[in-house]
DNA sequence: CAAATATATGAAATCGGTTTCAATAATTGC
DNA sequence: GCAATTATTGAAACCGATTTCATATATTTG
């Protein structure tokens, strides 16, 4: 456990002041070349690292960029993250990541925790609980910029980034019912997020324009866990009529619920024809394989991640648009194709 | 974007000293509680907020732990994360997280970042090119505690935290044996990872300890993506002749085999049974499910982070021991089971 | 009641870079 | 050859909290 180097030994030993130091190794172009030249092979041959407190002490940054995100055992959240983190060390930042666990005491306890730990920037995707942005006033406030993801909330400050959930439940729904499909059930989390509520109304408005009834009764509010696909399936089982198509918000929720239906002697899709959403590899593995909305999540994270840049480097007002949205697409499989005939359409982009 | 209050600021408000301002805030005993409950209402009252790096550069420590994993898109790591995130979050430790995606060029450049950023700890788990522990040496030297986790390798100064993949192995491929195989595959992953090498090792042990033969040619090294697992098909399709079993050394691998497998009109387990190795969530979507080895994620993450938060906070050679070993089960689902009258034997714990 | 102890507070040094302002040395222009 | 400009370096203040050592007051003890 020896003591660090600093730049006061450097400047000891090559009889120069701090300051040159300092500059030298910032590359700073008031010093001269050999003068850096030596300086670094001083600092690297003493084994000099540089103290990064003392110098986000005076410089006023962090280089830190915080995340705030539901869950972390998540496919969709832990592909956004691999896209942030390859963004953020290429940028030479560091991530500070922590998990609200869909609650708000949490969401709030961790955006203060970033708060006091000076992030330079904040990504964030919210809570099922959240209701208002205040715990995030302390960061617009002072010019901290604030990014949105996925789940999101409007604030007039802070740019939002989406994929278009409406018309991807839109195209989700419109394709149950060019499969025959006319009494679709819709199983969606709490509306209190957009992503939820967007995908309700895309799934409202392609019924209504394809003059289907929307009855309140066809749609299940739940958790959108594993569990929850279980329990919406018993609940479906007990509708009298049967429905005949489902679309569900999200792929693991959607794969529990086709597994609970064919074991109940349900066959998918001739019996009720399934979508899910987000494409997570399950899809691809669950009998008959799952159609579903290919969601970017890698891409959501380096575009998040790259936008929060432009805004620490560039000009404040530098911000393009509010909201960015990303291009998302349905995915064909087979749980979802009643007419075989129809197998050649592969993929419709949005 | 108004300027930060300083404990100066509260100390010139309530004319005290800026000493017994930082004692109070930090609840020192010294401080009279009537002068404690004045300043921290004050405090409150002002909008401060701590600055960590001043505090920090003082007491020379970050409270933050540095997490270095290969991926963060894996089921496997992100429950591991999850449950370093939870414990971590609740001692009031920050967490910064970086991917090797897998090569020790990144490792390095993240054990770098890491040491720079002067984390209070760190927790590894290795990429598939390390072969030497040097890049951590800056750690151990300076009495920073390392830690690694799932993919380890020894060293006298770091604890490791492991499941013993070596039984696991054997317990699987034992398994195997019982059902009837006597000609097994073995996919696994870069030998120079104890989780690979010691599979593999638990995998031949089997064998010998059955009286079956060991041969190279039933093992097949490979990156263990899903795009391996259908190569690895191929070559098994190939084999003259067929094995009548495969072990594989995870699930999203074994999943993808299989299912190539049975789209060549494999029956497994009837032709080929198949055991998968983590317990992922696909492992209980493909038909037939897959017998695999729970492996405990997010406890391993718990476990990494509080025997680290045990080094730091207890004495230094509070060590209980250098390698922790969790406890996991082999989970015998329908792809192993030749003999359906086996099926009422659940889950053999290890 | 004096001495000893406990309680409460503050002055000043410290952590290690960064930055402003000033100074000196070297170079250029006319 | 001298003024003007440019290149290079340094002294000292600063960022904001922590901590050591000293001091003043209050309380207890013999």
């Amino acid at each position: 456990m020896e003591k660090d180097i600093t730049i006061y030994d450097i400047a000891r030993e090559l009889d120069l002041s701090p300051t040159t130091i300092s500059r030298a190794l910032n590359d700073h172009p008031a010093v001269n070349k050999k003068t850096k030249q030596r300086i670094s092979e001083a600092a690297a041959q003493m084994g000099y690292r540089s103290n990064l407190f003392a110098s986000n002490l005076r410089r006023q940054r962090t280089n830190t960029i915080g995340l705030i995100v539901p869950r972390l055992d998540s496919p969709f959240h832990s592909s956004v993250i691999a896209g942030m983190e390859k963004v953020a060390n290429e940028a030479g930042y560091n991530l500070i990541i922590s998990q609200s666990l869909e609650t708000l005491q949490k969401e709030i306890a961790n955006a203060n925790t970033m708060f006091n730990s000076r992030v330079d920037g904040l990504l964030v995707s919210l809570s099922f609980e959240t209701e208002t942005l205040e715990h995030f006033e302390n960061f617009v406030s002072k010019g901290i910029p604030v990014i949105f993801y996925d789940r999101v909330a409007e604030h007039k400050e802070c740019t939002s980034i989406v994929i278009d959930n409406l018309q991807a439940a839109y195209k989700a729904t419109s394709h149950l019912i060019e499969q025959g499909c006319t009494n679709i059930v819709h199983i969606t989390g709490n509306l209190k997020r957009n992503v939820y509520a967007d995908r309700l109304k895309g799934f409202k408005y392609a019924l209504i324009d394809h003059n289907l009834p929307f009855s309140e009764e066809n749609v299940i509010i739940s958790k959108m866990t594993e569990e929850a696909g279980t329990l919406a399936a018993q609940q479906i089982l007990e509708m009298d009529p049967l429905p005949d198509g489902i679309f569900v918000s999200n792929d693991t929720c959607a794969v529990s619920c086709l597994k609970a239906l064919k074991k109940a002697n349900i066959s998918i899709p001739r019996d009720i024809a399934v979508i899910g959403f987000n494409n997570d590899a399950i899809s691809r593995v669950v009998e008959p394989n799952l159609t579903t909305i290919n969601y970017p999540g890698q891409e959501m994270g380096e575009v998040a991640l790259r936008v929060l840049l432009l805004q620490l480097n560039g000009s404040r007002d530098n911000v393009p648009s509010n909201t960015i949205n990303l291009r998302s697409e349905l995915i064909i499989r087979e749980s979802s194709l009643k007419s075989k005939s129809n197998a050649k359409k592969k993929a419709v982009h949005l």
